[in-house]
DNA sequence: ATGAAAGCGCTAACAT
DNA sequence: ATGTTAGCGCTTTCAT
């Protein structure tokens, strides 16, 4: 390890009292806002910091005081644009409150999160926003336990109590679902993951309720559940569209499989929406450049991650307390020219 | 501010050595694996860690150690699909070597990225990886004079010498020119920033090279240098391509670009590749489903991201030494329909 | 209002 | 090989 600061020595709130011929304690109420210091001594100890460039030491703060001001976000990809919204508006909204943001990606792999948790546990963070698996949920009671602000987003898993930011997925599927049903098509089908995480369990749920309410059934055949390699999301779809006996219409569980049900069709030379409808769940701007232009439901995924960030100040605050209610955005269906059906 | 740690109290490497019956330095040692500690002593204090679940803090530890394991990423904004990259890439390789990332967007803008800087500095973290916005190398030379690891990305300030990860820029804009001029384009425009960022302009200067080269000039009209909001992106745009005396092709210079210019010529009702034909400045996944597929330069954005932080160890290391090198990643050009000639 | 002193939890000389 | 000691730079009682 090289040597750090060679030559010239770290200012240091000792140095900084000296100078200004006072004492740290002085110096440090100055520096914490503390009002018992008379104006010229603060004066005096404010000439010097200017002078010097003086800047305390955040890491011992944090040590004395006990908080870090980290907030860590744990995800999946931040190369998925929902995520990176996510993450965008935790970022603005964090650092507006002088809190910076430790991410990591989990690529989905529970193990990886917990290793998350625990290595932001050890660092000190005050508070994690976490995507979560569901399999982790002891650890983070622990966190919780232990004074750490846990805020649930995207997923809500409910043997955690913590303040939780959801869309309304049920809803959404149901209106994304009822949609399509309006536009006449009778057989409809969902791709969703087969990994029983809450928010495309809603989904799923949603998209039965609609058909069932409108006398429909899904067909066993025409819902797909795939897991997370992009590859195999893709050939299980192809296998699955490939024959005549197919869905009119299908509704992608989020923006990740919609990418590869588009591959795949074009693949199989199937035009949308005249051989297959379309609707995708989470919306993206480059959807509407496409040919044609994708029927979404749009989630406010920015909006998401600031509120993750509020309620977790708010926890911290000591302005939130538990049982915590979730926060539900609602999805909104913007329709576009893949879910319509065309006269013949 | 609440409690934490309400009732139980905090394990530390104190209590730990009580219950094995030894110091604190015994501990230590085991912890961070110096040699000096017998074998009965070693696996009773292990016995004891594994038995309380005890974590060490590593705030106090960094606070002691000078290094937190800590590297801060500033860059424009993570929504952008090549940062995503980029930052996933960072934070895969980081997190390789135990470090974990701090996440800052800065908007294009200057005195976000100085406070972004000052704050990451106040929290002593290790290193820096910035694409930077050039106005702040001053503090980053401060920086590295303390004795923190600064790596450039995507852009180089040349004011600065410090390791730095960048795409040809240059090369790559020359080759997709090229590109256009072989389909026979003789009249090629290039719309890019006008905020003077070495990347953008390198690019610009390869078109242009590329056009003399082939004998051909840059029309100047057909230049259009554009500031970074949206809206205003889009509306130059139009505003030139509008009347017939438009160029035959175009080299759009980042996919924000290029995003904004397809919406543009969509409006405007324009073909590609029969009414102008279209290479984008960096590839997405998603430009293959479009009608027609895009010609673009693909970047190794996760790879640089990853070579970024290997050249931050490096240095932390004290394996790598001034002077600094650049490494240059070629850019590929990836030629779809949008390029092609339509031969009438 | 001010300073002295203790200590956050850890590591690293320095003795032995 | 092991323990004792002295900090890292800060905040915060506790006296005065």
């Amino acid at each position: 390890m090289r040597q750090k600061k060679i030559g010239k020595e770290h200012i240091t709130i000792q140095d900084v009292a000296r100078a200004a011929g006072t004492s740290p304690s002085s110096v440090s109420r100055v520096l914490t806002g503390n009002a018992n210091v008379s104006d010229e001594k603060r004066q005096a100890i404010l000439d010097v910091i200017a002078k010097t460039s003086y800047r305390p030491n955040l890491l011992a703060r944090s040590l004395k005081t006990r908080s870090t001001q980290f907030i860590g976000l744990i995800i999946n990809d931040i190369l998925n644009p929902f995520y990176g919204a996510i993450v965008r508006g935790a970022e603005d909204r964090a650092s507006e409150s002088g809190y910076a943001l430790i991410l990591s990606n989990t690529n989905e792999q529970a193990d990886l999160e917990l290793a998350d948790i625990r290595l932001l546990r050890d660092k000190s963070i005050d508070g994690i926003i976490v995507a979560p698996s569901g399999a982790n949920s002891e650890i983070l009671q622990q966190c919780m336990d232990d004074g750490i602000a846990v805020v649930q987003i995207d997923r809500h898993s409910e043997d955690l109590n913590c303040p939780t930011v959801i869309l309304d997925n049920y809803a959404a599927a149901y209106a994304a679902t009822k949609h399509l049903i309006d536009q006449g098509f009778q057989r409809i089908g969902f791709i969703g993951y087969a990994l029983g995480q809450k928010s495309m369990v809603d989904r799923d749920r949603g998209y039965r309720a609609a058909l069932k309410d409108a006398g429909l059934e899904a067909n066993r055949a025409d819902v797909v559940l795939v897991d997370f390699t992009v590859e195999s999301i893709q050939s299980q779809i192809s296998d699955r569209f490939s024959s005549q006996d197919r869905p009119q219409a299908v509704l992608a569980g989020n923006n990740r499989i919609t990418i590869a049900l588009l591959s795949a069709l074009r693949d199989l030379s199937l035009k949308i929406p005249k051989d297959i409808a379309v609707v995708a769940f989470d919306d993206l701007p480059i959807f509407t450049l496409l040919a044609p232009p994708l029927t979404a439901v749009a989630q406010p995924a920015y909006e998401m991650g600031r509120v993750a960030v509020e309620l977790l100040l708010a926890q911290l605050s000591g302005k939130a307390q538990p049982p915590y209610e979730p926060v539900v955005f609602p999805g909104e269906l913007v329709v576009r020219a893949s879910s319509q059906r065309l006269t013949v």
